[in-house]
DNA sequence: AGGAATAGGTCAATCATATTGACGTATTCC
DNA sequence: GGAATACGTCAATATGATTGACCTATTCCT
């Protein structure tokens, strides 16, 4: 009855940081849920668009891979960013069966519009906590990204 | 045509941090998503069970608060929860419109499953990063969470 | 040449997540 | 005694994503 998490303090400071990773998750993506909404496309067709922005003549299955998804799922937001003529798409030359992504003119500012609320964000806090820190967040971050099978590609980011 | 994003060496190094973001929080949720599945249960009631475990008698109207959602939203897995015996709840007995909710044994145990997994592989990172890299983790991530409304609960946490 | 495998697209059914809007009950505030 | 608050719930709708099945086009392999 009553229950409470009982904890030593270096438990209590390690469910903070459960607690923070939702928080922080929300504050990200909070303003550039709101843009794409006035774009009519959601968080599935920001992601496309950032991945396919910054890694151009990305393939669908390697799309597929970094978000996750089933292809199924990546279907349909994919086909309307192509509607929207956000995103075309090029045939490989040597395997005609595979198809390269890159992002219009439209695309990239629209990408830009979605990214720069998030550089400002994060501009905002190496602003306040110093260089030393966000370093270190960083760090920390690629331990967690590591076991993604996207992450391979950061290196060129 | 073949648009890709250009920027400068520190645009890049945010670029990369913003996908940094979204591998390392599908990374944290992912064995408790797994966790969850097997007791016919998701990430809001993993959510629910966190809160409520954390800051117990917590009331419907600030957890509404904390997990930002409506009250639509939140009622369904609530009420799952309190039916499979994990949620229990009890009138304040000075507002008697007002409904305290706590955990039952068997909703912090289940609880702890689901935690257990976070809280190894953020122990994993501490053991290989250093409790100084985990402290500026910390500071930037509750600079992130800021702005949420719930995050004025995590000074008792 | 011909079959197997791969890349991609799409339809259907299903399930979960969340929203807005409306309405009802109990309680408390004034 | 009426207004406001806390909570619960029904309905309709939209979105996100899944599994499963089936299709075309292309390439690989023997």
């Amino acid at each position: 009855m009553l229950n409470r998490v009982t904890a030593s303090d270096h438990e209590h400071a390690l469910y903070k940081k459960i607690a923070l990773f939702f928080f922080a998750y929300r504050s990200f993506n909070e303003k550039p849920d709101m843009i794409a909404e006035k774009y009519d496309i959601q968080r599935v067709h920001h992601r496309i668009l950032f991945f396919v922005g910054h890694f151009p003549g990305l393939s669908v299955n390697e799309l597929l891979a970094i978000l996750e998804v089933t292809k199924q799922a990546l279907n349909a937001p994919l086909r309307q960013l192509k509607e929207k003529g956000c995103i075309m798409t090029d045939a490989d030359p040597r395997d005609k069966r595979v198809k390269r992504l890159f992002l219009t003119d439209s695309g990239s500012q629209l990408l830009q519009k979605l990214t720069k609320v998030q550089m400002e964000q994060l501009q905002a806090i190496i602003d306040k906590v110093g260089d030393a820190h966000i370093d270190a967040w960083t760090k920390v971050m690629e331990e967690f990204a590591i076991e993604r099978p996207g992450s391979k590609y950061l290196d060129s980011l």
